[in-house]
RNA sequence: GUGGCCGUAGCUCAAAGGUAGAGUCCCGGAUUGUGAUUCCGGUUGUUGUGGGUUCGAGUCCCAUCGGCCACCCCA
């Protein structure tokens, strides 16, 4: 047995080579929700269990078996790490009556835990944005948080991520669709599998979505939501494509794309790339009308996406933008009896005129310190020995272009650095 | 949770049952205070871990942990 404990599987560590990606990540994301006018909101980590089974619903696979849930016998409760956060933001929206003077916008971020095997752009941990628009009915809303997405993807120099685009319709629609395809399913046993079969009466929508030819052959002569569409459901989804269209937006109707939560109603999507392996999708999101009321709150319309991290980063990569290299403007190296007061003077002097600067620190050779600064990918060394200490000058010693190391007035420091 | 492939130096990889190596990186030096280039020297390690077979295992077998790929599902 090994003495050096490693990190839980599934669960990453991301190190300063990769998390360079992740703060531009962070930041280009965070502008852009800005820009739409998106609030941020923060939620706990930890909720009590109830609440997923509740949301996500009981024959989704992440409440059967992908949930970290304990008891807290300290409290005597039963706890889950959230495994997404859409029912976090409604259940923070009912508890502190957010919608008490009119709809939302929001965002949150932050890890998300699935008890899955790990696969590439698949982990334990993982971290998404999610985007929830909460108190608005129509499909301008939805369009909206679409359109947003396609101008997100053009921020973030990504090419080809495709929108996949259908309606599930109404919970009355959807039941009586269901009971017919399930009587459907019923007619063709012996062609499905078990996991077909298992869904059969918990979630047989799901099996629309089987990537098994056999199953795939069941459904494709079974009946059609689309036919099981009321008035209202279609009219919504028609004024949501002729917002897309009028805005440019390119979306394939994908009427097999049901998505995994029980929530959901109407407008489903799911942003696509096929760059990924079998984790393609970026981005997934719609509409869930019936969460406020499902959570015991007051009834209001809502729609949301998430997008995930880890993935979108594998793609921004991939596009092969510039890393983000943000170096010191200088290295402060010294050698000799008192320049060491002297040089951590200068430097903090630099830094608070907004200068990146980093102080040589651990000892070692003169020569040693030099390549350090070099290693830095400092533009400019500064040197401080008992000659400059005692003239109150520095030496500044251009690392990056050609120019000749100059000796110059410690006031003059920061002009020699430029801007 | 199921199936397939794979774990050797910090990193990229050799060693086809017989003494564990190369490149890179890192550290030190090349006449006293000058990086990156060049030259010289040095450490790279319980071969993922634990068993087994064998005179002898990095190599063969079993288990376990981890990674990758796919299924399932999703971000």
């Amino acid at each position: 047995m090994s003495q050096t404990i490693q990190a839980v599987r599934g669960m990453n560590d991301v190190l300063p080579d990769e998390a360079g990606w992740w703060l531009e990540f962070e930041a280009k994301v965070e502008a852009w929700l800005e820009r739409y006018g998106y609030r941020n909101i923060r939620l706990p980590l930890v909720e009590h269990t109830q609440l997923f089974r509740r949301a996500i619903g009981e024959a989704t696979d992440i409440v059967e078996k992908e949930m970290y849930s304990w008891r807290d016998e300290l409290n005597d409760e039963e706890l889950t790490l959230r495994p997404e956060g859409t029912a976090s933001c409604v259940r923070a929206a009912i508890e502190h009556s957010l919608l008490h003077d009119g709809p939302k916008r929001l965002w949150y971020a932050g890890p998300m835990y699935r008890h899955e095997r790990p696969q590439k752009g698949r982990y334990r941990q993982f971290h998404q944005y999610g985007v929830e628009a909460l108190g608005y009915a129509g499909p301008d809303i939805d369009a909206e948080l679409i359109v947003m997405c396609a101008a997100l993807w053009r921020e973030l120099g990504l090419q080809d991520v495709r929108l996949e685009l259908n309606t599930i319709g109404s919970p009355a629609e959807r039941a009586r669709y269901r009971a017919d395809l399930v009587r459907h399913l019923e007619q063709h046993l012996e062609r499905l599998d078990a996991d077909a079969k298992r869904r059969l009466h918990t979630n047989p929508l799901r099996t629309l979505d089987s990537k098994n030819p056999m199953v795939q052959e069941v459904v494709a002569s079974a009946p059609a939501l689309a036919d099981y569409l009321g008035e209202a459901s279609l009219a919504h989804f028609e004024g949501l494509k002729r917002l897309l269209e009028a805005a440019g937006i390119r979306y394939a109707i994908n009427p097999r794309l049901v998505r995994g939560l029980d929530y959901y109603n109407l407008t489903v999507f799911e942003w696509i790339s096929d760059r990924l392996g079998a984790q393609g999708t970026v981005c997934g999101g719609g509409r869930y009308d019936g969460l406020f009321a499902q959570l015991g709150g007051k009834p209001a319309p809502a729609t949301g996406f998430a997008m995930g991290n880890e993935r979108l980063i594998a793609l921004m990569r991939d596009a092969g933008s510039a890393p983000p290299a943000k170096p010191p403007r200088a290295y402060v190296v010294f050698q000799g009896e008192g320049t060491i007061e002297y040089a951590l003077s200068l430097a903090e002097e630099l830094r608070r005129l907004g200068y990146r600067v980093v102080q040589h620190a651990g000892g070692g050779s003169f020569k040693s310190q030099m390549r350090k600064a070099d290693a830095s990918g400092a533009v400019y060394a500064l040197i401080v020995g008992e000659d400059e200490l005692r003239a109150g000058e520095v030496s500044v010693k251009p690392l990056r272009e050609p120019g000749e190391q100059r000796r110059i007035a410690r006031g003059r420091v920061a002009e020699a650095l430029g801007d």
